[in-house]
Formats: C-alpha cells, structure tokens, sequence
DNA sequence: CTATACCCGACTTCATTAGTCGTATTTATT
DNA sequence: AATAAATACGACTAATGAAGTCGGGTATAG
C-alpha cells in the first residue's frame, strides 16, 4: 500500500549517481552494476527520461546519458506522473469511471487526502533528492 | 502507485455508512448491497475490524456491527496500518532487507518522504472522513 | 569492421491484491 | 425444536499491475 514503484527508484538512484559524476556521460551499465539494479530495465526507465527530456543520450561507445539542466528544478510531482502516470491513491482520483458516483460516501476527504499527497512531492525538487 | 488498498476503500465506506445509521446494528450485507462492494469481502474486512475493537459484532438475526466509540478518534496512520500493515514508500522502509544499505544513495530523502506522508495520515483521525 | 552502447517493442514472471467458497457458530423468531 | 439470518474464519482462485527478460535494431568511436 502507497508504494512507489522500483522504476521510480531506480530513475532517482541513477539520477543521483549521474549527478555526483558530473558533466560525463554514464551508461546504464555502469549505474546497474554499482547498484545491483537490473540492467534491461534500469536501461528502458533511462531510455524514457531521455524521451522526456530529462536526461540527454549518447550513442556509441563512451555514450550514456548525462542529466539536462533544468531536471533538478521540476517537482517531484511532475517527474513521478510523466514517468509513472497521475497520482490517485483511489482509482475516482484518475479516470473516475466508478459506479458509485455521487453514491459514494468518502469521495471528498478522499480527494483533499490525495491533494495533500501530491502537494508534498510539489514541494520536493527532484534536486532535493539527488544532491 | 501510491494507491490505497479497496479493502480500506471500503472500510471507510463502511464506517461513514454505520456512523451515519447511528446505533444501531448494520449486516454486512445492506452495505455490500448500498455501495455494490462483494459482500464476502467487505465481510471479511469488518471482521478484521471488529477483531481489532474498532466496531463491535453482533451474531444472529438483526445482527451486524456498530461503530465503538473511541474509533473516530484514532489517527488514519494508524488506522490504516492496523489493517494493512507499515506504511512505507519503499520496501526498505518496512523490512530494511535491501542489498544496498548505506550504498544507497537516496535513503535519506525518500525516508523523509515517507516520514511526510505517515504525518499527512497522522493528523486526519477516522472520525474526519465517516463524518 | 567491430565492439559498445542506446533504442524499442513484445513477452514472461512474479507478487500482491481482490475476490470466492465452504463450513462452523451464534442467536432471534416462530 | 427448527429455521433463517447473521457473523467467524480459513483455504482457495483469479485478476492486476509491476518487475524483469529477450530479441532485433541503430548509432558511433576507435
């Protein structure tokens, strides 16, 4: 219950790591092997923060990815729903197909409940956490 | 991610529903049947539930349960966690089995998190959502 | 030319949650 | 006493989403 996912994990820890080495360019490779994280994986998860612009890639030998500027200044918030889709502790809060509607009794402090979840990890830079 | 389990879902639907029927007792079956939830499970949640003293079962005929007093007052950290278990974003919140240890880079920041989030709880009591 | 590394989609496995079923027990009502 | 309505409880199965693997492609440094 109210897990992260290990994708999400696994994007910070690497961040982090990209983060202390500065300016070069760290393979997928390199980053799994320090930390154990499977390497296909941690790859697709770089993969998609290179698409989403948060990391740039280099191809090729010596290639890897490098942080963008710009990354450590986005909300927590924002960088879990772009690699992970929007936050909703209940499934109303994300696609509001439930039967019950206006039937249901704890919609509202639900919500404020979610709200308040969210507006934590708006108050987190992803700088925050990987420096 | 981040997701409430439906057995608290419907805990808290349950407990707003008998809270708002006063003293009487409820079955299983009238709140299964008012909010559509599969009766064998919410059963089985407010069994837990009246195990853990929060409502008080009655057998037979015209039995059910009834909220006890003294549960609204309690926090939703540790109302939540009586069902579910720890709370924790990440497994090494929970069981601290991970690999990594001190090699993890982003232990402290993602404990403060959570630390963030049990407080978002801690400060909502039961009574704040079943009324 | 070759080795290294990213790119990407399809697939499989796994863990957790969600839901079902069967049986026993309690108790109000007739 | 019999019945029916309800809780109690453990074992089981199903569904879902996350985690992880695989295969084939492209780019590029040396």
């Amino acid at each position: 219950m109210l897990k992260l996912t290990r994708k999400l994990e696994y994007a910070l820890i690497a961040l982090r790591y990209m983060q202390d080495k500065g300016d070069t360019f760290i393979s997928a490779k390199e980053i799994a092997d320090m930390y154990l994280i499977p390497q296909e994986l941690l790859a697709k998860t770089l993969q998609q923060m290179a698409k989403l612009k948060f990391i740039k890639a280099a191809q090729g030998p010596h290639g890897g990815y490098r942080i963008r500027k710009g990354l450590t200044e986005i909300s927590m918030t924002q960088f879990m729903e772009d690699l992970e889709g929007p936050i909703g502790i209940v499934d109303c809060n994300i696609n509001a197909e439930c039967i019950q509607l206006d039937n249901c009794n704890i919609r509202l402090p639900i919500n404020k409940i979610n709200s308040n979840i969210r507006e934590i990890f708006n108050e987190i830079r992803v700088g925050d956490i990987t420096s």
